[in-house]
RNA sequence: GGGGUUGUAGCUCAGAUGGUUAGAGUGCCUCGUUGACAUCGAGGAGGUCACAGAUUCGAGUUCUGUCAGCCCCACCA
């Protein structure tokens, strides 16, 4: 058997092996298929973008899941697809007509808009090849697109039902403005941070002349839009001013002073300077009382006309001009440090300027209120369960949703105006008449809706909604959504909201989070750092399975990992080790019949253990796969292969593989065998693409791998026997390997030399079963044949462990002394732990309050611990006697 | 200002309903090329589980507080 290769060389076959399952059909399912229904919708990325860690992380978690609910008979579809992602998007285009030396508006919406097209054809499907070299088993026959003709018509009667419902409106409001990005955001896009700035103290004069009135603020430069200064109406400072009128510095604009009980007396001087225009508190305050709101500040962030010679000033600039002739007249009182939170654009950084503008929003109240009793009613649970508080704490505190956009790039909102009567309609279809005057001067509305409006429809618009087709039926709501914590409030939220007014249900059944991927030294992963390690050329070095099995492990759910290159050797080692075990069945395989199946007889120790440390592992890995503990699961996995199969029930089965006994042989491969092909099945949903190449060649297995059926401690009943004795006799078994293999270290015996063992075992039935495979020592341990013996040789090293006393006779190499001080050590140790178990059985307290099994172990390890220490205090007095 | 989260071996991290001698990977040290695997095998060193209290017969695990780090939310100009 010479055609496996010696290593495991994942690119050999990853490629193959995708494709077979694609041309297969393996990942496509459909509605009326058998099984319970099982459903993910892929969190769709980007459609220009390319695949990160996070994503790998994202997708690996989904996989793991949806080739588990597969293989255990489900109806499973993993819905894949990507999102339009508006700003973005456009921003990538609006960059390269950059470079052509052109814009946007050069080009008009229309030639924009094919450009963008022509784009996302470009480069849209370099995401979707990039999931499937990680292994992702999506039902790639209806991938999605957020602006694909089913999503859109979504959108459209999403979008048409709220308003008419009253649930979108369109106002006049303050929201967040992004100069560069040219559009208005919501608040969510807003990113607050600490800056250092100044506070600013300007006297305002009454206009009487009696006087001056100070005001602290950070923004100069609004004072040109001010239309009043507010104090608190309790302030005794300023009760008798009150309705007072002031001249506007600079301006010369008359301005009321008036009580308002938003402002906070300790703060500054008690008395706001009010820019209704230009700040979220202010605009309110205007609204209050009756003030104009001044714009003075363009979208582009310049100075707007008619404030004289500060128009066409960029915010900053004019900022300085202002403080000097504020200054220069008198007006500036004094300037202190102050640190404040500034927002800024959380896609291009720039400081946000609160703008009154015309925009719609959505409604928020009765929209959140479902979507908070469907998590606080257990409906949907959160994976691990602290996010439910953070999201239930949001939408208590929730605003209103501005959701259009200044771009050309999305769902360009469905509503028209009329230039002959003034009217505005929203229409499902697109319309060339005003329903009211019959007018043909219609405009549509220039915005789109915010990117999210329609990755919140996901859950839904991607089973044919607003058909009500078969898939929709069956598969909504589906049963886990998959994110990290950082999209909570822009997507779960709003799918939640959205399938539970439109689909009467909440859209999935469990929100599993996961956390960020960083890089080695925990920072985030980002463009600007230049730290980002790109998936591809992971995979394209170790293999999918090791970066999947890396990712899946060493984290818990909902916490950020840190992301070391030698983790990721560390699992493709195990690939390594796998395949190399894998390739030792097969190379004793060959020329072997394979049918051959053992009678109850034929099975010796080791067979039954290794069958029954599988079914616990089966058990082990299913329950952490229903508890989302995946880490946990792949560690289960990882310890059964590795350290029981590979370095115990392997090295086991070498002498019947090599002996002469024909049936002894067959016995062992087809526990190697079995054992193999149902751990590959357990191991699948995390490394696909290695388990389905070894499994390929058993012989014992049919059909791809992911169509196999998980692995149930039920389809090992036939060789399963429950006999506690296997375990007993397995723990004595490696005790005394690990103590000869000690002992051998000890005294600078080469590990793989054989050496002569005496044992020690005063229980008679321990004794016979251990002298029925003490072979098995003999090989773990690279001893020679073991002789029990109640006499203790003379000259010897020892050691105990429970229920045996081991010796290795070696005359001439014992240091008596040394050998003295190594068994006191130990016996002191135990000596220390039977004195404070003693303590605590003598406690009446425990003995009363613990329960009796727990009293009950503690009586018997003391005994254990007891004989022990007899049989050492034996020995080191044996050695003294020498 | 509010909330969350983390603090366990040199490093990266696991440790379910509290049960008493705390684990893995990696790194380090020693030894090992005979036929699955040096991407390996054997052994070893290395931890008062951040600190202080509380509850309990018993706490890495529960509670409170302190310290340190990270994150989210928040309209004090």
């Amino acid at each position: 058997m010479n055609n496996i290769p010696k290593n495991y060389e994942p690119q050999k076959f990853e490629r193959e092996i995708y494709a077979a399952w694609e041309r297969d059909n393996n990942f496509h399912t459909t509605a009326d298929a058998s099984g319970d229904p099982y459903c993910i919708v892929i969190p769709p990325p980007n459609v220009t973008g390319q695949l990160h860690m996070g994503h790998a992380l994202d997708e690996t978690l989904q996989d793991i899941l949806i080739r588990w609910h597969r293989m255990k008979g489900d109806n499973t579809l993993w819905m894949p697809g990507t999102d339009h992602a508006g700003i973005a998007t456009q921003a990538k285009v609006e960059e390269s007509l950059r470079k052509e030396g052109t814009n946007r508006y050069e080009l008009g919406r229309e030639k924009f808009l094919e450009r963008v097209w022509q784009w996302k054809e470009k480069f849209g499907n370099r995401i979707s090849y990039q999931l499937r070299t990680l292994g992702s088993s999506c039902d790639w026959e209806r991938e999605r697109f957020t602006m694909d003709a089913g999503c859109s018509a979504a959108v459209r009667k999403v979008f048409v039902t709220l308003y008419n419902e009253g649930l979108i409106y369109r106002g006049t409001r303050i929201t967040n403005w992004c100069p560069k990005c040219n559009t208005a955001i919501s608040d969510i896009e807003v990113d607050h941070e600490d800056e250092a700035g100044h506070l600013w103290h300007l006297r305002y004069p009454f206009k009487d002349g009696t006087g001056y009135i100070e005001v602290a603020t950070t923004r100069p430069e609004t004072m040109l839009g001010d239309t009043g200064v507010a104090v608190h109406p309790d302030d005794e400072r300023y009760k008798n001013l009150v309705g007072k009128t002031l001249i506007l510095p600079l301006v010369n604009r008359e301005i009321p002073l008036f009580a308002d009980s938003y402002v906070d007396k300790s703060f500054g001087t008690g008395a706001v300077k009010v820019t209704p225009a230009h700040d979220p508190n202010d605009f309110e305050m205007g609204l209050r009382h009756n003030l104009e709101q001044i714009k003075v500040i363009n979208n582009n962030g310049t100075m707007s006309d008619g404030v004289g010679k500060y128009s066409g000033l960029d915010r900053y600039e004019c900022r300085k001009v202002i403080l000097d002739d504020l200054q220069a007249g008198g007006f500036l009182v004094s300037v202190e440090d102050h640190n404040h939170a500034v927002g800024h654009c959380s896609r291009c950084h720039t400081t946000i300027e609160p703008l009154v503008s015309e925009q719609w929003f959505v409604k928020m109240d009765t929209l959140a209120k479902p979507a908070i009793d469907a998590v606080k009613s257990g409906a949907i649970k959160f994976v691990p369960e602290r996010f439910t508080k953070i999201y239930v704490n949001w939408l208590e505190n929730i605003r209103d949703w501005c959701i259009s956009r200044q771009l050309w790039w999305g769902h360009r909102i469905p509503a028209w105006y009329c230039d002959d009567c003034g009217k505005m309609t929203v229409s499902e279809v697109d319309i060339d008449t005003c329903p009211h005057c019959h007018g043909k001067n219609l405009r549509r509305e220039e915005d789109v809706l915010d990117t999210w409006f329609s990755s919140a429809l996901w859950p839904f618009s991607t089973l044919g909604y607003p058909n009500e087709t078969a898939e929709l039926k069956k598969f909504y709501p589906t049963n886990v959504l998959v994110t990290g914590y950082d999209i909570i409030f822009f997507w779960v939220v709003r799918m939640v909201m959205m399938g539970l007014k439109f689909r009467g249900e909440v859209p999935f059944r469990h929100v599993f989070i996961h956390g960020l991927v960083r890089d080695e030294l925990g920072r985030k992963m980002t463009k600007s750092l230049g730290n980002g390690i790109d998936p591809v050329e992971i995979i394209d070095t170790y293999g999918a399975d090791s970066l999947r099995f890396t990712l899946v492990t060493g984290n818990t759910p909902g916490n950020d990992m840190r992301f070391f290159r030698a983790k990721v050797e560390s699992s493709r080692n195990f690939a390594n080790k796998i395949w190399n075990a894998s390739r030792f069945v097969l190379m004793n395989l060959d020329g072997f019949d394979t049918t051959f199946k053992p009678a109850r007889h034929d099975f010796e120790l080791a067979d039954l253990w290794i069958i029954y440390r599988l079914a616990y592992r089966i058990k082990m890995v299913t329950d952490n796969l229903e508890k989302f503990e995946l880490g946990e699961a792949a560690r289960q996995l990882y310890e059964f292969i590795w350290f029981e199969f590979c370095d115990y029930y392997i090295e086991l089965t070498k002498p019947r593989l090599y002996g002469d006994n024909p049936r002894e042989k067959a016995t062992a491969l087809f526990v190697l065998t079995t054992v193999l092909e149902c751990a590959l099945r357990l191991l699948h949903p995390f490394m696909p693409f290695l388990t389905e190449a070894i499994r390929q060649q058993l012989p014992n297995a049919t059909g791809s791998i992911m169509l196999a059926k998980f692995p149930t401690v039920d389809e090992l009943n036939d060789l399963l026997v429950k006999k506690s004795r296997i375990e007993t006799c397995a723990k004595i078994i490696l005790n005394i390997v690990k103590a000869v293999r000690n002992l051998k270290t000890e005294v600078g015996i080469d590990s793989r030399k054989k050496t002569r063992i005496v044992l020690r075992m005063s229980n008679t039935r321990d004794r016979l079963m251990v002298m029925r495979v003490s072979h098995y020592v003999t090989i773990l341990a690279c001893a020679e044949p073991i002789d029990f013996s109640d006499e203790k040789p003379a000259h010897a090293l020892s050691a105990v462990v429970d229920g045996a006393e081991i010796f290795l006779p070696l005359e001439g190499l014992i240091d008596a002394d040394k050998e003295i001080a190594r068994l006191t050590k130990e016996r002191d140790k135990l000596q220390k732990y039977i004195t404070s178990t003693e303590a605590r059985l003598a406690n009446p307290k425990f003995i009363g309050k613990a329960p009796a099994n727990v009293v009950e172990a503690e009586h018997a390890k003391l005994a254990t611990a007891r004989d022990k220490v007899t049989a050492l205090d034996g020995q080191i007095a044996q050695l003294k006697a020498l």
